[in-house]
DNA sequence: TTTACTGCAAAGGGTTTGCAACATG
DNA sequence: CATGTTGCAAACCCTTTGCAGTAAA
């Protein structure tokens, strides 16, 4: 547990104690578990990490985290919820590269150009729309190395 | 039945041949509906257009035609399945501008600089990650007029 | 005439919820 | 100690599937 991590969990307690919410045990190692991953996990990824707490308490924290805006739901190619901790949370912005055939879904960067390019342009584009835009979503998707 | 219209329902019945599929009514029915809209439709979306169709055979139908390569599943940001006639068919690659509340989505085309732009970067992207990519998603995600 | 397709109803499977016991601030 | 949280099990709801009858090629 480095300076990093704990930072998260402070930064987590606040976020929902500000909602009137506590920071249990339960969500305190969800949160660690999301933190050590490299890549958005799924409900049995994190069934697996936190053997002790129960699947519904997993969902209803899942919810109240991603509420208190600790904790992104990712979208893969599959009906499969994956969650990862938010942008705003890691102070990285980073996108997802998954597999069509199996699910898989990784965290990737793009070009800092690219990004910067991209605002630019939605910025524009959302205007338009009417739309109050909170982010973007930019994923690739194809097949993984087993999946070909 | 505009010959752009005529072109699809050819285009879906060749492909369907293809892989040993019929050209049915509910099939019809289903491009039809898809070919009509402005956005990508939900099941509930396609029940309320094709009344005399059952709920499983939209199913059935979704799935066969999405093998087929005529029809798109759009994610969006709720669990909603939605679904839009493959770029590949309409000849038109676009994007989606979509409500985290209400879970609206609709269709956005960006500016060809930033398509190509995105096209050029992603092709590097891809080489290092060993997947074979087969197309990109790029999503805007907000709050519609009303949600907000 | 062969075999894919359809409708109906039942089954599946991830997610949500009611409730009593428990733990947090 | 007041109230948010947990576990268990049942309920939910979108989606899939089995089966017998129908329709496409």
């Amino acid at each position: 547990m480095n300076t990093e991590r704990l930072d998260v969990h402070d930064v987590a307690a606040r976020q929902l104690t500000v909602i009137g919410l506590r920071y249990t045990s339960n969500r305190r190692a969800l949160i660690e578990a999301l933190a050590d991953a490299t890549a958005p996990l799924s409900i049995p990824d994190l069934m697996r990490a936190m053997p002790t707490a129960s699947q519904s308490s997993i969902y209803r924290n899942l919810t109240d985290l991603t509420n208190a805006g600790v904790v992104a739901r990712v979208q893969g190619t599959d009906e499969w919820a994956r969650f990862e901790l938010d942008d705003a949370i890691t102070g990285r912005h980073h996108h997802h590269i998954m597999c069509e055939s199996c699910g898989e879904v990784l965290d990737i960067d793009i070009p800092e150009v690219l990004e910067h390019q991209l605002d630019t342009n939605l910025a524009e584009l959302a205007e338009k729309s009417g739309y109050k835009i909170t982010h973007h979503r930019l994923d690739l998707v194809g097949r993984c190395s087993n999946c070909q």
